[in-house]
DNA sequence: CAGTATCCAGACGGATACTG
DNA sequence: CAGTATCCGTCTGGATACTG
C-alpha cells in the first residue's frame, strides 16, 4: 500500500542507519576493517602491501579516522627503525556480523550486474521508460 | 599474531565486500533503500518528502542507479498528471539482514562518539601520539 | 507531478617529493 | 619505516530555474 502519512517524520532522513552506514563506509574503511579483522595485526607498510591501491596520504588519513572513531588502535614503537601498529579493537571487531550480512550478500552480485546489462541494452527508445545513463 | 606474507593477495583489494559496499552504500542510497524497504511503495514527491535535504536531481540519479542495479523498480501511469512509482525489488529485499545487521550495530554509536571526544581531548602534546585532525 | 537543464563550488583522492 | 607536505585535477553533489 502506498504510504500517504509523508509528514511528520523526524529530523534528516528517515534513516536510523544513515549515521551508521557514515562510520563504517566511507572509502577505503571497509578493505582496512576488513584485513584488520580477518587477518589480524599490521604495520603500516603491510596494509600498503594489502590494499595494493591506495596511497600513503590516504592510508594514514582513513587510519587516524578510524582510530578516532575507536574502531582501530595504534601502537608505536620507539624502535631504531621506526615500527607502528594497527589493530582492531573489541568496538570494531563488534562490526563483524554486518560484515558477514555483507559477505553473505555478495553472492547476489551477478544479479545486479545482469540487471545491468538488461538496462544497458533495453533500447532507451520505445516506451516510457526512464533513460538512465551509465553511472 | 601479526601476518608477514602480505603477498600473493588477489587483485584489487584484498576484500571481497567491497563491490557490495559499492552497490548499495553510495551516497543517499541507503535511506532511499530503507524507506521502500519500511515503508512500501512511494512516489517521487513522497519520497522526496521523506528524504528531506535531499533534491530532486540527486534523488533521480540515485533512483536511475538503483534502478539499473535492479534493486528498485520504476512505474510509470501514463495518467492525467503523471504518476510515478517506486518500489524495491525482490533482490533489494534480500538486503534486509544487512539492514539488520547494521541497525543492531547502531546502539554502539555512543561508543564512537565518546571515543571522537577522547581522541580530540587528550593534548595533542605529550608522547608519541598520532595527532589527528577531526574530519 | 515528475522530472530536466545548467552552472558551480568544494571536498576528496591521486601523484610526487621530502623527512625524522 | 612511517609517515608529512604540497599541489592539483575530477567528480559529485548542491542550488536554482525551467518543462512536458
Amino acid at each position: 500500500m502506498t504510504n500517504d502519512t509523508a509528514v511528520g517524520i523526524p529530523p534528516e532522513q528517515a534513516c536510523p542507519i544513515a549515521p551508521v552506514v557514515d562510520i563504517v563506509f566511507s572509502r577505503w574503511t571497509t578493505p582496512i576493517l576488513w584485513v584488520l579483522n580477518e587477518y589480524g595485526r599490521h604495520r603500516f607498510v603491510e596494509l600498503e602491501r594489502r590494499i595494493t591501491t591506495i596511497t600513503p596520504k590516504v592510508l594514514t588519513d582513513r587510519l587516524r579516522q578510524l582510530e578516532r572513531d575507536g574502531l582501530v588502535v595504534r601502537t608505536y614503537h620507539p624502535e631504531v627503525p621506526p615500527r607502528v601498529e594497527y589493530e582492531i579493537t573489541e568496538l570494531g571487531r563488534s562490526l563483524s556480523p554486518v560484515f558477514e550480512a555483507l559477505a553473505k550478500w555478495s553472492v547476489n552480485i551477478g544479479e545486479v550486474e545482469q540487471a545491468r546489462l538488461d538496462y544497458d541494452t533495453r533500447k532507451p527508445v520505445g516506451g516510457q521508460a526512464s533513460r538512465g545513463r551509465p553511472r
